[in-house]
DNA sequence: GCAGAGATCAGCT
DNA sequence: GCTGATCTCTGCC
């Protein structure tokens, strides 16, 4: 399966986030596979968008979305999780991300189980603090370049069908901005 | 089935 | 010192 090339992260943020849905998300550990179809992602933008960790300037912590697109922001929230974004963003802006919120999982799920310590499919990668869970990845893999990447890439996907927009989850400014996006499978 | 507490870090006030 | 792009476990409001 084909890996998405650096120009697919150069567009807008919003719709590299619309287009990411349907996609494959791949990992590999050691000669172990682990994959799932994104079903959720939300946008994340810069000035003109105050739920965006890029909104308030360049911090430790988000520094990679104001550098190439196509990169893992990887950040670390509430003294305990993950959350798994790919830069992205179009030459209007400085900075800008897609969070990756929920896949279907495809390969390597007894890895998963295995990661997760549990045992119910349904809660395996269903949020983002999840799917880096399941998927094992952490700080280290801040800042990886997922188009040239061996271990944790995203290639084309599936063909889907509709796409839902919904404000994004858990946050307080930029509600009214419907960029939560989701397929069913 | 759903509300509330707890885990405990980076960034902001 | 408080808040959050969260998840899990507990107890029944």
């Amino acid at each position: 399966m084909k890996v998405l090339p650096r120009s697919f992260y150069s567009r807008d943020t919003v719709k590299v986030a619309r287009d990411l849905l349907g996609k494959k998300l791949v990992r590999k550990i050691g000669n172990r596979t682990i994959s799932g179809i994104i079903t959720e992602t939300e946008a994340y933008r810069y000035k003109d968008d105050p739920a965006s960790h890029a909104f308030g300037g360049v911090t430790e912590r988000n520094k990679v979305m104001f550098g190439q697109v196509g990169i893992a922001y990887i950040y670390f929230t509430y003294g305990m999780h993950y959350c798994f974004n790919a830069v992205a963003r179009n030459s209007h802006y400085d900075a800008g991300a897609v969070l990756i919120r929920a896949l279907k999982p495809e390969l390597g799920i007894k890895e998963m189980f295995k990661n997760r310590k549990i045992n119910s499919f349904n809660n395996l990668t269903n949020g983002p603090a999840k799917l880096t869970q399941a998927m094992r990845i952490t700080k280290k893999q801040y800042g990886e370049d997922l188009t040239s990447s061996a271990t944790l890439y995203i290639t084309e996907g599936i063909k889907i069908r509709k796409i839902g927009a919904n404000p994004r989850i858990g946050i307080k400014n930029g509600a009214d901005m419907l960029w939560n996006f989701k397929i069913e499978i």
